[in-house]
DNA sequence: GATTGCCTTCAAGTAAGACGAAGGTGCTAT
DNA sequence: ATAGCACCTTCGTCTTACTTGAAGGCAATC
């Protein structure tokens, strides 16, 4: 099975301008023409791709991926080296999920704050449980 | 209570780049500049940060925040603006913490295939369960 | 009084794309 | 058959959100 670029990129979600970039920064090994010199993609080509971009959304630079492409087409012994990526890659993305659930409260807060004022019509009328808000050079305490 | 920039950064966990970049763009609209014109901060700069820090974390951006802040300043009868962005806001990091916990389960499984072959020495052994890896053009199967 | 260390501004550099222009190919529709 | 359309190509510029560097001011300290 073999597919056009705009496939492969409504396929995976990513974009045709991306796709274009990783494969003309090596991250794209296999890729092929057609008589055309359009890229064509076959199903190993997407794995590769697939693994790009779980890596890049989790935070690894290109450089980074470049190499450990490198290192996977290098052979069994570049595993250990492999190994230790994938760990931090681990860590990384474990971390990155913690901040975003942390930020989420924050925000969850900030829904349930204006839900609150939009409910009640407090156009006028400041609750101190509920103040949060910093406006005009004044600051109301922050809610817990 | 007030800090210098170094120490903002600090407590923050951001860098004084950082700091500078969104004073100049107008999203710290209270920070002071001491007689030898150096930014000093109070706590409703760390404040205003802090919510900065969490909306550009989350993926919002500058020009987003900025709106943002410019709708706190001007009074209460923006909030149901400020309510549909927090809102979005709300359910983009939802998804992008969805997101990142299904890549981290694709780390995950290298993470325990590579561990896998390094305790068990597969130097030159393949076992169909386990073949995975891209090398030198052969595609072996994908784990499921 | 030179060094160190913090701060400043302003300009230029960077990463990872996004996008527009100019042009080639192939299909279809008149 | 030729015009239009929908793809694809390369190349080059633009964008975002910083990051870094250069050049220099003020304060403490050796």
């Amino acid at each position: 099975m073999s597919y056009t670029i705009q496939e492969v990129a409504k396929k995976m979600n990513v974009s045709t301008y991306s796709i274009r970039y990783y494969h003309d920064h090596g991250m794209l090994p296999f890729v092929q023409r057609d008589e055309n010199n359009n890229r064509i993609f076959e199903d190993v080509d997407l794995e590769w791709l697939s693994i790009i971009i779980c890596l890049r959304s989790t935070g690894m630079p290109v450089e980074r991926i470049q190499h450990y492409l490198d290192l996977v087409q290098e052979g069994e012994q570049t595993v250990p080296e492999r190994y230790e990526m994938m760990k931090a890659q681990q860590k990384r993305t474990l971390g990155e999920i913690n901040d975003l659930q942390n930020h989420l409260k924050t925000i969850n807060r900030k829904v349930d704050h204006y839900a609150d004022v939009l409910i009640n019509h407090k156009v006028d009328s400041f609750v101190p449980s509920n103040m949060e808000e910093v406006v005009n050079h004044e600051v109301y305490t922050d809610q817990p």
